[in-house]
DNA sequence: GTCTATAAAGCGATAGAC
DNA sequence: GTCTATCGCTTTATAGAC
């Protein structure tokens, strides 16, 4: 059972791009094993499930990954602003300059949100929430901060369907930094998002 | 030949929703025979390009539809702040206050991006170009103007994800209210702009 | 012009050899 | 545990009756 979780947590990120680009419909088991390197059989004995169980899987280690790298920091994080800048430059990293699309974002656009309505719904809220807490500590009160957090998402979400339909790589970043504007305080907001790479948590 | 465009737009609007409800790869032919009614033969006979060709003329029509009800009145309107309150009342009219999606913008996150890149990404730069033109009438300059026209459009999407993701039909008329107030002037923002009952933030 | 029958290919998923 | 062969089933698209 350690050694299946091992080879689910290997193939996890492949699938997770196959699944980015060429949606759930799109995505067949013939090319998962072309970009895994793994059979059929390898990747039903980890994932008995099928295609759904797979995607529930790249789904849950997604969220996962935004509540360790993004979400944690938001609610802990002593100096919000601090929080808000590394989400920024963590969001830019991810979604590699709005190259890369949010998958969970893709999922719920689609017949897939029925499907995955819990993950989905989790990963938005989430987000929301912990965003919505660092803005409040950041001084905002709860209705403003509650506010820019729906809005905040809301822009990184369109930016990227954007960036991607107008193919302009340019775009998203130059979201990312109205949006540090708008979401941090004047003073502290002088800083440069972009090349600050990762202040810590 | 006339006949034969007369059966094609009568069918575009059901196809349309199909294709809004399970995607690309997920619309079948079977399907559009169940929502239009007609049989595999009559959809052949007016698409001879098949699925693909249909989904084409889907989003031109789509793209039409934009054009003349949002875009135009954009460019032409004498009053650019009516013409922008139009727009953000057409949207919320057409995306049915968030519970129908942007198909042009679900095509542009998946794998339907190349296939339908020119008109995904003319649909997107008409949109920015028309709303930067009636901001520039409305007094912003051009880069504010077109600075701000991006971030609309990018709002726009968002919520659309945003609110299918939280399935929260509020969430979608209050970006909407939100957008009213930052693109218009405040001595004008002040008429509503549907039913809105939020005066802005 | 519209239908049904059918073709050829691809799908998700399983079975069984190794 | 990983592979290949294979099973049903569905897919897009075509052919031909009407």
């Amino acid at each position: 059972m350690g050694e299946k979780a091992a080879v689910r947590s290997r193939l996890l990120p492949v699938l997770g791009e196959v699944f980015r680009s060429y949606g759930y419909e799109g995505t067949s088991v013939a090319r998962m094993t072309a970009a895994t390197g793994a059979g059929k059989g390898s990747l039903y004995n980890a994932f008995p499930g099928g295609k759904e169980e797979m995607a529930q899987a790249v789904l849950a280690s997604i969220d996962r990954w935004f509540e360790t790298a993004i979400f944690l920091p938001l609610r802990d994080e002593p100096s919000a602003p601090q929080a808000i800048r590394h989400m920024l430059a963590q969001v830019e990293t991810y979604f590699q300059s709005g190259q890369r699309i949010c998958l969970v974002g893709l999922f719920a656009l689609g017949d897939e949100r029925d499907r995955f309505a819990i993950r989905i719904r989790h990963y938005f809220a989430g987000w929301q929430s912990a965003l919505t807490q660092a803005l409040v500590r950041a001084g905002h009160s709860h209705t403003a901060a509650s506010t820019l957090a729906e809005e905040a998402i809301a822009s990184i979400q369109g930016a990227l369907v954007q960036a991607r339909a107008m193919q302009d790589t340019t775009l998203f970043p130059r979201a990312l930094s109205r949006l540090a504007a708008r979401l941090l305080p004047v003073s502290l907001s002088e800083q440069p998002v972009t090349t600050l790479s990762h202040k810590g948590e």
